[in-house]
RNA sequence: GGAGGGAUGACAGAGCGGCCGAAUGUACCGGUCUUGAAAACCGGCGUGGGCUUGCCCACCGUGGGUUCAAAUCCCACUCCCUCCGCCA
């Protein structure tokens, strides 16, 4: 949610930075006038209050010295103000509704940082990085066997089911199965051995209540993208993102406990409604899939550094795992809801050749904080919102194609990254199964 | 799923229609005393909102209701605890 006080004080200046993402000044302008006319009603609904307050009191009065005709009279009186203050307050409660459900629809003020730009073609692509760049080694020219499809490779290994996948639970439900699914589990718990230095493990649960999706802007404009159990009046997390930003919901937290960092593997869920048919071969886009998540509460001053060590971390775990891979900066446009800058990292699959988004690492300052009532107190006594940043590390279905179809020798089979060796219980190749 | 008990400030815990944003204790902050500390004593000590910055309003798990007036009475829900049932 932005912030409304600012909009009031500087409307010009949200107005020219909204606009740089697309929102017409008139979305701005609706929420000011309702604004306006939300707070004439309070006044006029609080005076009445206390008028309603004042007299009960002196009802009380009356009563105690034994004036029942005047204790009578003063409570008809108040009958009659409260009458009035009944239907200003639900005056006030109409409005205050409508303004919050348009608040709330407003995306977050994109940072001035963020490039100009309409949609994902103007995304500024800041760099790349491939196995031995630093020795001045050209970009990688893929071989000919390299250049199988991963949902080849696992059909021939036999370590992708993507039918039975569908026959359980529809298309777009991945199934691994043997070294494939080994793999799956190694690389999540070898990215959360890296990350658990400094980031404190969690597992939360899959499934979040309405109030928790509004907290990180997930609802109320998302819902369609996410799967619903309507019967519980629950929501399948699209990314450990959701529980993360509720960990400390509605608390105010010690400056000093700042920056709280946390890191989760979860299985992620997506709808990707009107996704189908293009893009969606394979793991291209699937609706669900592990992902470990690097997220962060902190201080205003702190979120810079605490952004730049969650792509620092995403960068190296690519780099451990030789994965070639690119740097954008996402212009205005193709910002996410609650984002004020976004950098996404896309790692090159050469078997469908083409860069797959693995993490997006997001900066909301305190866009998700104002939703989620998360402050902190300062030395002086005083609280204010907290910035929250969060980024992947990474997202493993796309990581365990581009692994798969880069590290595919001639014979078929594909050599694995030392790294994943003692998470692999020593199999360092996937050969094609024999029996 | 069934039966019972509970939810009040950082914590513990009183209040059970009006003088209650809330006693008391602990913790915390400031001061007096002290060479210093402790103790003792004094003072302070929730969050948010509105505007005429001094006042007003809201918040005692959540939502509704009764009443001139609700932390207090009534209803529903949520969560926690105990017991039974079921179950990885």
């Amino acid at each position: 949610m932005i912030d409304l006080v600012q909009l009031r004080r500087e409307p010009d200046v949200v107005k020219a930075a909204m606009a740089r993402r697309g929102v017409s000044s008139g979305a701005m302008d609706a929420v000011l006038a309702l604004d306006l006319q939300h707070r004439g009603l309070l006044q006029e609904a609080e005076r009445l209050r206390a008028e309603v307050k004042f007299l009960s009191r002196l009802v009380g009065e009356a009563r105690r010295e034994k004036d029942v005709a005047t204790a009578e009279q003063l409570a008809a009186k108040s009958r009659v103000v409260g009458e009035e203050e009944r239907q200003a307050t639900e005056a006030t409660a109409r409005v205050e509704t409508l303004l919050r459900a348009q608040l709330l629809a407003l995306p977050n003020v994109p940072s001035p940082d963020a490039p100009d730009g309409v949609d994902e073609k103007d995304n500024v692509e800041l760099r790349r990085w491939w196995v031995g760049m630093d020795e001045g080694r050209a970009f990688p020219t893929y071989e000919p066997f390299q250049r199988v499809a991963h949902w080849d490779i696992g059909l021939e290994l036999g370590i992708l089911d993507l039918e039975t996948g569908a026959k359980i639970a529809g298309s777009m439900f991945p199934l691994f199965r043997g070294d494939g699914a080994r793999l799956l589990r190694a690389l999540g718990s070898y990215a959360l051995d890296q990350h658990c230095d400094a980031y404190e493990e969690i597992r939360p649960p899959s499934f979040a209540l309405t109030e928790t999706m509004m907290a990180t802007g997930h609802l109320p404009k998302s819902a369609d993208d996410m799967y619903a159990i309507e019967r519980d009046g629950l929501w399948a997390i699209p990314t450990a993102e959701v529980p993360l930003t509720s960990m400390h919901r509605g608390q105010i937290l010690d400056e000093s406990s700042l920056p709280i960092r946390l890191t989760a593997q979860t299985a992620c869920f997506r709808r990707e409604a009107g996704a189908a048919g293009r893009d969606t071969r394979g793991l291209l886009r699937v609706h669900e899939f592990d992902k470990v998540e690097l997220f962060a509460y902190c201080t205003p001053d702190q979120a810079e550094a605490a952004h730049a060590d969650i792509l620092r971390r995403a960068e190296r775990l690519l780099q451990a795992l030789g994965l070639t891979y690119r740097l954008l900066d996402l212009c205005c446009g193709d910002l996410g809801t609650s984002s004020a800058r976004t950098i996404d990292l896309d790692v090159f699959s050469p078997g469908v050749d083409r860069w797959l988004e693995v993490s997006s690492v997001s900066w909301f300052r305190d866009f998700q904080a104002r939703r989620a009532n998360v402050r902190y107190r300062k030395d002086d006594g005083t609280t204010a919102l907290v910035h929250t940043v969060n980024g992947s590390a990474l997202a493993w279905a796309r990581i365990w194609a581009a692994l798969v179809e880069t590290y595919r020798h001639a014979d078929g089979s594909v050599h694995l990254p030392e790294v994943l060796a003692p998470y692999m219980g020593g199999v360092a190749t996937i050969l094609p199964r024999t029996s």
